[in-house]
DNA sequence: TAATTGTATGAATCCATGA
DNA sequence: CTCATGGATTCATACAATT
C-alpha cells in the first residue's frame, strides 16, 4: 500500500490528477455550520464555534469554515463535480455533515452528478445535552455512486456506526475515529485508490492503508499536512499491520 | 387524559380545529418514496412498495401515498401550515421521514415557518443488509419548533433511538414502536395536547395517553380509523396506566 | 486487580450586553 | 430597532486518580 499527499488548494489539486483513477472518495468538508446567525457562522474561528469556552485543549483552527450556504453548495457541488470525473464508474462519495448541512450535502451531490443512494449516522456518546429538547448527538455520513451500486461484490457494510471522538491523541478539532473510518474505506475494492481532498490528520489515509487500499490526500493548512504526513508514515512502518486479519 | 379521533382528510379536519390549541404535532406522512422512478411510486400499492414479496402480510393499503416529490413538499408544507396555526408559542413538530425525503421534508418544515432545529434518528436493527453496500436502516424524525425552544423546562430528550418495528401484533405497515413514540411525545408538555394528521393505527396517541398527554388524531381509512379508536380506547381502561410513575 | 470517585469536555447553544 | 460579540451553561461519557 502507498499514500501520496498533496499540499494546496483541493479544487485546485484535484483538476490536475487523472480522470478514473480514483475508486472512492471519503472526506470531511468544513461545514461552515455553527450559530444561528450569519455572522456567528462565518465570523469566528471554528475553535471559537465549536469548542468548549472551558476547554483546555489549544488545537489549530482549520481554514475554510466561513462560507454562507449559498455558496457553501456551489463550491462542494464544484467540488464533488471534479471527484466525480477522478472516479471509476460504480465508485463511491462518502461525504460527512452536520444535521444542519444535510440537506446541502445531498443537494451538491446530486447536483454533482452523483446518484444519492443512502445517509449512515454516526453517534457519538459524548455530545453534549440540550435543555428543553433533543440533543444532536449524531454526524452523517451521506453516499453517493457513480452510476449505480457494484452489486457484485460480496460487501455488507453497516447503515451505522457509533463511537466516540478521539479524546487522547487528538491533534485536530474535527478528527474522525479510525474504526468508524476502517468501515467506511471498504467501500473502495481492496487494492484500490481512496481519495480525501481534505486529509486533516488523516484518519481516512490511516484508515485506507490498514485496509489494503492506497491513499491520496489533499491538506491546504501545512500544520495539518505535516502531521498527516507524519501519521501516514508512521502506518507504513508499524510491523503490526500484518497481523490485521480479514474483518469477521 | 381523553383522545378525540376525526375521520377524514387530515387538510380538511385541520382547518376546522382552533389557533393554539395544540402543544404538539407528532405525525409520520405518507413518504411517497421506495422507488427510484416516478413510475415505480406511483404505480405500485403502499403494501407492494413496503412489504418483501415473500412475506405474509395481510395489511390493508393506505391512500395518499403516490405524489412526485414537487407536489409532496407542496403538499407536505400546506399541511405543516395549518398544523402550525393551531401551535402553541413554543410548541414542536415532529415528523418522521426515510432517508430519502429527508431534504424533502426539511424543506417542508421550513416552508410551513417552523424553525428547524435537529434530526433524531431511529434505528431499526432488523433491516435487510444490502448486497455491494451500507444498509439503510434508519428513518429520521424531523424537529421543528415554533419560535424558539421553551429553555425553561427541564427536559433533557435522546437524539438518537434504537427500536424494533412492531412483529407481533403489528396492524400497519409502517406501525411505529410505541416504546420511540413514548419518549417523542414528551417533547408536549404533562397535560397538553399532540396532534397526530396521520394516526394509522394510533401508536402515537396510545404513547401520549401513557404519559399523561391528551390525544387528537386524524385518519382517513375507516379501517384504520376503527383499530385507532380500539386501541385507545384500550389505553384509557388499562388498570396499570396508573402504575406509571414519573419519569426519572 | 477491580471498583469507585473525581475531573475534564463536546463540528453547541443561548442570552445579556454593547455597538 | 437590528446585528455582532463574548461569556455562561448543560450532562453523559471517557479517562485518570484513588481506594
Amino acid at each position: 500500500m502507498a499514500y501520496t499527499l498533496h499540499r494546496g488548494d483541493a479544487l485546485t489539486v484535484l483538476t490536475r490528477l487523472a480522470d478514473h483513477s480514483i475508486d472512492a472518495v471519503i472526506t470531511d468538508p468544513p461545514y461552515n455550520s455553527g450559530g444561528r446567525t450569519s455572522s456567528e457562522r462565518t465570523g469566528r474561528t471554528p475553535r471559537a464555534k465549536y469548542t468548549s469556552s472551558d476547554a483546555a485543549h489549544d488545537l489549530a483552527d482549520f481554514p475554510g469554515d466561513n462560507r454562507d450556504q449559498r455558496s457553501y453548495i456551489r463550491w462542494l457541488a464544484e467540488l464533488l463535480t471534479e471527484a466525480y470525473r477522478l472516479t471509476r464508474e460504480h465508485g463511491s462519495a462518502l461525504v460527512f455533515s452536520d444535521w444542519r448541512q444535510g440537506p446541502a450535502t445531498s443537494d451538491a451531490l446530486q447536483m454533482a452528478g452523483w446518484t444519492w443512494t443512502g445517509v449512515m449516522p454516526w453517534r457519538k456518546p459524548t455530545a453534549r445535552p440540550r435543555k428543553g429538547g433533543f440533543k444532536q448527538d449524531c454526524e452523517y455520513v451521506y453516499w453517493g455512486v457513480k452510476g449505480t451500486v457494484d452489486r457484485s461484490r460480496d460487501l455488507y457494510l453497516p447503515g451505522f456506526f457509533t463511537a466516540s471522538q478521539p479524546r487522547k491523541d487528538r491533534v485536530h478539532i474535527t478528527q474522525k475515529p479510525v474504526e468508524v473510518m476502517r468501515q467506511l474505506v471498504q467501500i473502495c475494492p481492496e487494492g484500490g485508490t481512496v481519495l480525501d481532498p481534505f486529509t486533516g490528520s488523516g484518519s481516512t489515509g490511516v484508515a485506507a492503508l490498514r485496509e489494503g487500499r492506497h491513499f491520496i490526500g489533499i491538506e491546504l493548512s501545512r500544520h495539518y499536512a505535516d502531521l498527516a504526513e507524519e501519521r501516514l508514515r508512521g502506518e507504513l512502518s508499524r510491523d503490526d499491520f500484518v497481523l490485521v486479519g480479514p474483518e469477521k
